[in-house]
DNA sequence: TATTGTTATACTCTATAACTATA
DNA sequence: TATAGTTATAGAGTATAACAATA
């Protein structure tokens, strides 16, 4: 009927919450919609979800490593990395070997079946970015990147203040 | 040892994948830290979820729509929208009239407690959005918007395809 | 027959904590 | 006591299909 009236009652002078254009929605949607088109590569293929996705991205970027040290670069939670091992090992794509210096951790790489999967998916999924990214303006591509990593500091910054208050140790 | 010897004994001249860097990864990283930090201001405070998020900032634009509208609107299926509906009823923050013209659907719109819950929340959101927004540099903050837009139509047109070989009818 | 919306089912995913082994 | 990693548990979330009512 009306383009402008009663949108509140209240007098209000800020843009209103629309979902459309809304940061925190419009990411989540993107990201989902990326995700899912980008699982089509391996998940179908190799059965295989977004943990173990990384962690064979991970040990096929560093060679090898142990699983605390997947988990802080792939932002994983230990279990999360433990369950991932722990099925790529069951198909022969990871392989352990312990730390004699410390019993405690083990070292993870690589099989050579399993670099075989990596070196098969690993171009697929540069391509699969690489004609994600075309459709983006070059000269936003930049801006992207920085936004993210920005909004990525920003946003752990506020979880960890409140996971814990008065400031980390 | 060395920084780039053996990296691939087969000659790539491809970048490497890398994790970090790895739209995708970064995108959902940073998605899924940006929600995190977003629910603490409705989580805690009403004990709802994303869902129960989205329709009733949807219902706060709109006023009045259906299942299917809301549905489309946040792009959430329409079991997602029928169960985030069904626990607001329960809470009387949504109220359903029927549609006498067509009796399958129903018009839902917030009840003035409903509307209460939103007003109380939604100059939250926007706040926290906009100080979300203030980390990422002026000049890029456009360029962002047009970027997610851009790889969300992408992607969930890779997406149909996939769902829908040979073209959508 | 197609559409709106709800419900049932089974499945996956996740978070948490408890636990083992080692340091 | 602290850390690396695993396992147990239970709860949340998910997809799918089946279903009812209406068109």
């Amino acid at each position: 009927m009306n383009d402008v009236i009663d949108k509140e009652t209240t007098g209000n002078t800020e843009a209103a919450l629309k979902l459309d254009g809304f940061l925190p929605y419009t990411l989540n949607v993107c990201s989902n919609q990326v995700s899912q088109a980008l699982s089509r590569i391996y998940a179908d293929r190799y059965k295989i979800g977004v943990p173990e996705w990384r962690v064979l991205v991970t040990l096929g970027e560093f060679g090898m490593m142990t699983a605390k040290a997947i988990g802080h670069h792939s932002c994983m939670h230990k279990t999360k990395v433990s369950r991932a091992v722990a099925l790529l090992e069951r198909r022969k794509l990871v392989a352990r070997r312990a730390n004699r210096a410390d019993l405690r951790e083990a070292f993870l790489s690589l099989t050579p079946a399993g670099r075989d999967v990596y070196d098969e998916l690993a171009p697929m999924a540069l391509d699969f970015a690489e004609q994600l990214l075309s459709v983006v303006d070059p000269a936003d591509r930049a801006a992207l990147d920085r936004a993210l990593k920005k909004l990525i500091d920003r946003s752990s910054q506020i979880n960890d203040d409140i996971a814990n208050p008065r400031g980390p140790r």
